[in-house]
DNA sequence: AGTTACGTTGACGTTAACGTCAACTAGATG
DNA sequence: CATCTAGTTGACGTTAACGTCAACGTAACT
């Protein structure tokens, strides 16, 4: 069946735009097929919006979720290209890291600050009872 | 002594320019006094610019990090708007913890294709030697 | 007085990631 | 046949977050 998909049914269940498609195919991080005129989107390229979407959510750039999405491809180059991509890999799990630190800090701020919100809240209520 | 410090001392410190401490405060995320010309940022000014960057490392916008920084005002308005910043609150929550998963993720997949890239590289030498 | 260091306010330039037309094609349908 | 309904390719517009001058102030050395 090699699952295909119109630029439409693609957008509408990313929520992304038909446009936004076709961006990501002209800095290269797509590479739809072609039914005459149309594009088809396979599994593969699901996928890989997939990733591009998830790098988004966490604030990295295209070029960035670009160059993570390579490191899934198994025909890596030569030795010295494998170790290149080995080192960004571990950059980027500090980045990663440092942003899961970043996270719990201010999971814990904001926690902190509902509390003084609903506090604050009760306090009024009191005060206008 | 209520510490103080320049423009250039800050910047330094949190490793931007002097330009984006006066954009910044354009946007109104500072508000350093003044010596006569020259700004003189405090403690306070301080600790938000350090939940400014914060932010940013997790990719909120500076509309979104100035939003986060009022939350720590105790002067916040009246029932509904507490309410609402309760809400945000909550958004904002999850929105995180979305992150979280995908950090997760992330991480783990990244750790997949080092594996692969450190076996196609013995595999490389094993073939050369 | 000269220059060196640090600061200031405009104001225009830049990049990423799309948005928003316009003008066109190709197939399906009343 | 006309008119929807999807799709296409330009090409220019937009926003955020600064960068990059230019032209100036001031305070301290030397």
């Amino acid at each position: 069946m090699t699952e295909q998909y119109s630029i439409r049914e693609l957008a509408e269940e990313f929520a992304v735009t038909t446009r936004t498609l076709r961006f990501y195919e002209e800095k290269g991080l797509l590479e739809p097929a072609r039914d005459k005129q149309s594009r088809r989107y396979s599994a593969a390229d699901r996928t890989r919006l997939k990733l591009i979407l998830r790098g988004k959510r966490l604030g990295f750039t295209l070029e960035e979720s670009a160059d993570i999405i390579k490191m899934y491809d198994p025909s890596a180059g030569n030795k010295k290209q494998i170790q290149t991509l080995v080192d960004k890999i571990r950059e980027k799990s500090e980045l990663l890291k440092q942003q899961q630190k970043d996270l719990e800090l201010m999971l814990v701020d904001l926690a902190t600050a509902e509390k003084r919100c609903l506090a604050s809240i009760n306090t009024a209520t009191a005060k206008t009872a």
